[in-house]
RNA sequence: GGAGGGGUGCCAGAGUGGCCGAUUGGGGCGGUCUCGAAAACCGUUGUGGUCCGUAAGGGCCACCGUGGGUUCGAAUCCCACCCCCUCCGCCA
């Protein structure tokens, strides 16, 4: 949610971000003319209130019966007056922040003007893509042979797009989350396990709907939606709080299976895992004070970079374009891991600033110590990493020529020593 | 799912139509006392909106689980819903 104020103060800065992202800017005017319109309205309102309140009490007070009858009946008329007045606020309130909700959150300045992902800008290149001396497979080769990956049977249950892990590739799958959980905790974040079903107002909270309600899945009878990822849970996590500004930052980590329609890639991707209706995903959540943003965007990048290197996954950091970037983001910085099976790089992390857009939304303050009053935290989201993906990197890359794949070394104490995967 | 009890400020807990934005106690903060601390005493202690003001600040409005209703006036009465507790049923 974007600061009305912002819109009453600075409408070209609210149209100079739309105009980057690429978006029409007739609703800022309209934002400005429902908001002069209700402040007009709540000045009515309130001084009619006013007048009510100091007559009621005197009614209260006083003795005589003809007096207190005669205000009674005045009052009856003042009533109705502010009835109509109300009805007309009550009206035009929800609609000015319906309105207010569609707004995305304005990019930073760094945040270079591109069409989509394919004018994301490279950052930096870390590790070096690895070689072979045999065309190396992709994993929906590699998989099937090895007896771990099983497309059939997850088509038979739940349709395209879904697939099953058997044995040590279901195992290589659990581990990989173990090992990002246990990792990311040890710099710092707080585990936290989440309900994968939430209220609608939690996945309004952290900006998923209005606007993306197609991509999600929901319960049509009950007020259950289907978390797309933890980012969702994470942030309502503390909605409605005020926080001490001692306890910032507060870091969260949390895997979470996501769900995802993926209505806009339909029939583009299906081949292999890298994009399905469901997937797992450990993330990392921060709140923390406005002028602590810019260092822990920076400290979860590393984070989430760090998870790769410790893999000995290639990877290089993207600089999101503002065609690509999120609802909620202010900036976003992607990670993409090379995978060599189908050579492609494969997004795996998004890390954003959200800055205080989201706090907005779900109501999450602090109260400055000595200071009065209170300030919306600013918060960040990251991947750590996203799964199918960096199991396909690991499946593509350490691949050996008789089709067995090296289990990377960091990963073995959570598949019980085995070390490489063979032909079942 | 059924029966009963309950949701009030940071916490506990009073309040059943006007004197209640809300008694009181605890906690927090500031102060007095003290070499210092404890105790005691005094003071203070919610959030949002809006208007005025350069600001400090001030006025007004709203908020007692949520949403409606009755009334000149609602924490208090009525209706619906949500949540928590106890018991029963069912159940991974």
């Amino acid at each position: 949610m974007l600061d009305i104020q912002l819109f009453r103060d600075h409408p070209d800065l609210v149209r100079e971000g739309l105009a980057r992202r690429h978006q029409g800017t007739e609703a800022v005017d309209q934002v400005i003319e429902m908001d002069l319109l209700r402040r007009g309205l709540l000045q009515q309102v309130e001084s009619l209130r006013a007048e009510k309140n100091q007559a009621s009490k005197e009614i209260g007070q006083s003795k005589d019966p003809d007096q207190r009858q005669e205000r009674i009946t005045a009052m009856r008329a003042l009533g109705d007056q502010l009835d109509a007045l109300e009805k007309e606020l009550a009206e035009l309130e929800p609609a000015l922040g319906a309105l207010l909700g569609t707004f995305p959150n304005l990019p930073d300045e760094r945040v270079p003007v591109g069409a989509d992902d394919s004018e994301n800008q490279v950052v930096k290149t870390v590790g070096d893509k690895p070689e072979f001396d045999f065309e190396p497979r992709p994993h929906w080769d590699i998989g099937p042979a090895l007896g771990i990956l099983d497309f059939e049977r997850g088509v038979k249950l739940s349709g395209t797009r879904f697939y099953v892990l058997n044995g040590p590739g279901a195992r290589l799958q659990r581990a990989l989350i173990s090992f990002m959980l246990d990792t990311i905790t040890k710099h710092g974040y707080e585990e936290r396990y989440t309900p994968f079903m939430v209220k609608e107002e939690v996945v309004y909270a952290s900006g998923q709907l209005p606007k993306f309600g197609d991509n999600l899945y929901h319960d049509h009878e009950e007020d259950f939606w289907w978390v797309p990822t933890a980012e969702v849970p994470l942030t309502s996590l503390h909605k409605d709080e005020i926080l001490e500004e001692g306890d910032l930052p507060i870091s969260y980590t949390a895997y979470t299976p996501c769900f995802r329609r993926e209505k806009f890639s339909a029939g583009r991707e299906v081949r292999g895992i890298k994009r399905g209706h469901q997937f797992d995903k450990v993330e990392m959540y921060v709140f923390c004070k406005p002028e602590d943003s810019e260092s822990q965007f920076e400290r979860m990048l590393e984070n989430a970079e760090r998870i790769c290197q410790l893999l000995g996954l290639p990877y290089r950091v993207m600089n999101q374009c503002t065609g690509d970037l999120g609802f909620a983001a202010s900036y976003t910085a992607d990670i993409e891991v090379w995978a060599a099976g189908c050579q492609e790089w494969l997004e795996v992390s998004s890390v954003s600033n959200v800055r205080d857009f989201q706090a907005r939304r779900a109501a999450i303050r602090y109260r400055p110590e000595g200071g009065k009053g209170t300030r919306f935290v600013h918060t960040l989201n990251g991947s750590a990493l996203g799964l199918p993906r960096v199991l396909i990197a690991v499946l593509e890359n350490n691949q050996q020529e008789d089709g067995s794949v090296v289990i990377p070394e960091v990963l073995r104490p959570w598949m019980g020593g085995v070390e490489v995967i063979g032909p079942r």
